[in-house]
Order: C-alpha cells, then sequence, then structure tokens
RNA sequence: GUGGGCGUAGUGUAGCGGUUAACACGUCAGGUUGUGGCCCUGAAGAUCGAGGGUUCGAUCCCCUCCGCUCACCCCA
C-alpha cells in the first residue's frame, strides 16, 4: 500500500512554523515597499523556450534541471527554475516600457529546479526577488544591493558578507574569455576532470571551483575587472564608490570584490553579487543576483537594462530560527468555550459566532468531553480565558469566566456577546 | 548524474540471533458528586522501510531495491 509523502526535495511548512514564514513574507513585502518597489505575480509556468532563451541554453539549469511538459494542446511548458524571465517577459508583454523608468518591482513565490536535495537545496523552494528595469545606471545597482542587505538585516540575521564582481559586457567580455581560455589551456594539466569538460563550453564557470588546487590556479586567472571596456570600467568603479557611500548607514557592510564570482545563469552582465553567512560552506547563498542589460531583448523587447536578486527564503528563514532572529509569539485564543450537555452546546456555538464577529479569538472546545477534558483542552491551547456553559449557567443566565493565564478569579458573566467581550478585554 | 551515512509507534530514542519489541514526549480516557497547569493510573498506536538469502529461528547477519540524509556538480 502507498503511503505518500511529500515529493523528494518539497516539504510542508506546517502550522507551528508559519510565523517565521509570515514574518520573512512581512519583511520582503515592507522592505520593497520602503524602496518602492510593487508587488508583481507571474504564472509557475511559462512557455519552455522564454527560459531557453532568456537564462541561456548551456546552463545547467535549462539542460538538466527543468520540469518541462507537454500540456493537452501540445504547448511545451515550464514550471518556473528562476523568476527573472517571468518579470521581464511581463515588462515586455504590457509595455511597461510607456511607465516611469526604472519600472521596480518583487516577487516571492515558488521556484522549481530538478535537482538533488541536500541542505539548503530542495526541489521546490520559495524565492524573494526583485527587479529594476530600464535604468543602466550605477544608482540602481547599489540600490538593488542595499534593498537586499537592508531586507537580510530586517530579519535579524547578522554575519554576513557581500561579494561583488563585475563579469563586462557584451563588448568586452569576448576578450576576457579568450584570456581566460588561454591562461587554462597552459594549466589543463593541472586542474581537475571537471573543469577540463568545461573549459569550453563555460570558462567562466572554472573560477569557482571548489577543489583547493583548483582554487589556486583560479586565483592567478586573468580577473574580468582587468579587462573591462571604458563604460564597464567606469559602470564598475562608480559601483564601488556608491557603495562605499553605504557604510554610514550599515557600518557591517563588508563587501568583497571577488574576481572569481560568476554566476550560473547566462543573462547576466557588468555587475554581479552575493550575499552568504560569513563562514559559508556548501549551498549557503541566501541573495544573489546581478545586471542584465541584455535580457529583455533576448526575450523580444526593446534593448533595456535590468537588473535584480533572487533570494532563498528557505534559506534565510533556517538563518532566522539558527540565529533566533525572531520569536513567534506563542499566543493562543481569547476565549475556550467549555460546555456541557446539548443546550450548552448549542449557546456555546451561537456565542462563539458572536464573539468572533466581534473580533475575539474563540475556540469551542470538543464536544462530548468531560468537564476536567475540556479545561485540559483550554489549557493546552494557552488561551487566555475558559468560558464555562453548563446547566446551571444556563438556568442563571451567567457563564463562568475562568482566567487561565494568571491566578485570577473565576467570575459570573452574563450570557451574551458584549457582556463576555468587555469582560475578556477589560482586563 | 557521482559518492558517504542512516532507515524501530505521531515525534525523539533503547534493544537483543530465540516466548506478548522497551522508554520518554505527544494523543485519548480516568483519578466519585461540573473546573486546567503538577502528579498518578490506563488505553490506543510499530506487519522493527520492502523483497530475498543464511539459520531450527532474525528487528538484529548478508544481498538487492526503495526511501531519507549529507556532500560533489550547480544554485537561492
Amino acid at each position: 500500500m502507498p503511503s505518500f509523502r511529500a515529493p523528494r526535495g518539497t516539504y510542508d511548512i506546517l502550522p507551528e512554523e508559519q510565523p517565521y514564514w509570515v514574518f520573512a513574507l512581512h519583511k520582503a513585502a515592507e522592505t520593497s515597499a520602503r524602496f518602492g518597489y510593487g508587488r508583481i505575480d507571474t504564472p509557475m509556468f511559462e512557455a519552455t523556450d522564454l527560459f531557453e532563451r532568456g537564462v541561456g541554453d548551456a546552463t545547467d539549469i535549462v539542460q538538466k534541471e527543468m520540469y518541462t511538459f507537454e500540456d493537452h494542446g501540445g504547448d511545451s511548458l515550464t514550471l518556473r527554475p528562476e523568476g527573472t524571465a517571468n518579470v521581464c517577459r511581463a515588462y515586455v508583454e504590457h509595455g511597461l516600457h510607456n511607465q516611469p523608468q526604472p519600472v521596480r518591482m518583487y516577487y516571492t513565490g515558488a521556484i522549481f529546479r530538478y535537482e538533488r536535495p541536500q541542505a539548503g537545496r530542495f526541489r521546490q523552494h520559495t524565492q524573494f526577488g526583485v527587479e529594476a528595469i530600464g535604468d543602466s545606471s550605477p544608482q540602481v545597482d547599489v540600490e538593488v544591493i542595499e534593498l537586499g542587505w537592508s531586507f537580510i538585516r530586517s530579519l535579524n540575521i547578522t554575519g554576513t558578507q557581500l561579494r561583488i564582481n563585475s563579469i563586462g559586457d557584451p563588448e568586452c567580455r569576448p576578450a576576457y574569455l579568450d584570456a581566460l581560455r588561454d591562461y587554462y589551456r597552459n594549466h589543463i594539466d593541472e586542474v581537475c576532470d571537471d573543469d577540463r569538460q568545461r573549459l569550453e563550453r563555460a570558462p567562466l564557470r572554472l573560477l569557482d571551483c571548489k577543489k583547493t588546487r583548483c582554487q589556486a590556479i583560479g586565483n592567478a586567472a586573468p580577473r574580468s575587472t582587468d579587462f573591462l571596456c571604458d563604460a564597464c570600467e567606469e559602470h564598475w568603479m562608480s559601483v564601488i564608490t556608491l557603495l562605499d557611500g553605504l557604510k554610514d548607514t550599515y557600518p557591517d557592510l563588508e563587501y568583497y570584490a571577488d574576481h572569481r564570482l560568476v554566476r550560473g545563469l547566462d543573462y547576466y552582465t557588468r555587475t554581479v553579487f552575493e550575499i552568504e553567512p560569513e563562514n559559508a560552506a556548501g549551498q549557503s547563498t541566501l541573495l544573489g543576483g546581478g545586471r542584465y542589460d541584455g535580457l529583455i531583448e533576448l526575450i523580444g523587447g526593446q534593448p533595456t537594462s535590468g537588473i535584480g536578486f533572487g533570494s532563498g527564503l528557505d534559506r534565510l528563514v533556517a538563518q532566522v530560527k539558527e540565529q533566533h532572529g525572531y520569536e513567534p509569539p506563542g499566543s493562543g485564543p481569547d476565549v475556550v468555550i467549555v460546555h456541557l450537555g446539548e443546550d450548552a452546546g448549542r449557546r456555546a456555538s451561537a456565542l462563539a459566532a458572536g464573539l468572533r464577529d466581534d473580533g475575539l479569538t474563540v475556540i469551542v472546545a470538543p464536544a462530548g468531553r468531560s468537564m476536567r477534558a475540556q479545561m485540559r483542552y483550554s489549557n493546552s491551547m494557552n488561551a487566555q480565558y475558559a468560558l464555562i456553559i453548563g446547566d446551571r449557567e444556563i438556568e442563571s443566565g451567567e457563564g463562568s469566566l475562568r482566567p487561565l493565564q494568571g491566578d485570577g478569579e473565576q467570575l459570573g458573566v452574563p450570557l451574551s456577546v458584549e457582556a463576555i467581550a468587555d469582560a475578556v478585554r477589560g482586563s
């Protein structure tokens, strides 16, 4: 007999976990709003071609990680493996270039990639991302980075560092890639097998190989920032300067110009960055992004610049818990109604409806249980009050309201919504 | 796709080649006449991941598969 479980690489977020997510999502929305970013929602699946073109045919994401299917009409669709392509598609489709530029947007939602799960990596994960489209100035680069940093700080996560790099643009990158290939060809015997295989296909990737030997070679490799064309160079220097200007506000904003930082999606140009815990190991990137000045054109729009980031809420929530950045309030209902007998049961339901409508949180204790059991239940719900209704109370018209948190006295309260609500609120 | 670790009640653990597989927490029910938290008692709940093999006999030993997990690749 099949005993079902959540599919590999997916997870349930049970009620007791939800407060952390609500907290993180709330901070995402709040921070975005403070920077003037408006929410956008896009479909969870898109035409497969959008990702093949946008993300890049040669990337691992497109080659082996997409959930692609054909629908009943014969169209090839793909569960979104990232968020930027969707937003850019929406930008083009709805003519958002006619709005004041840049258009600032954020999103939160599920992302799907067929990968082997491990700590901090899932087949369905949740991202919070932002995109600023239609402004190529370095101010926007730094604005987006600041937004990301501010967001992480708002979650009370500390001990993170920013890594940043510029990988140039179509004008200057070819020369850099040539230099990089030349360099590695001369060291072909010293790098690992994996690196040898991807040298021609994705030379940038060799730079962030984690093997010690390869890292030593990567350290001495040509740097993209030494090959920038004038325009990219100017942009890069401005970004660095503007970043320094954030230090008054964020004294702990440590950033490292890391010439080996590259990203796995083809669309990035110029600025790329990541935020991760200081002693990072493994799947630790909390937030990563960069500029993508060619992407909009690639998917059928006018030449338009853009920049954004994605952050893994799953990883951030894990950090929040680890660092105790948020403690959920352990609040229970205002009132649990304990009732004995059928008449009392009816009164309990009716009163609960009235009290809820009045704004209180009310649970009716499970019917048919003994008084003691219902009181125990009230206690385990962590309720503020137990409202007891039995034959006596029906007859007298006064319910017994018993405080469960402190040592307060139990008192009689008329069985009316108003009287009960007043008594509950009045303390 | 590659490699390591692990699979015993809802959760966390114990156990031993041999009668009814244990403990804690949790759940439910009780602890006299309608009142919680502590305490006490009881109950339900596990074909010991699945299949095969060794053995008189396996939860325990061996193999295969499945699943979980960690790491690589890659990424959030």
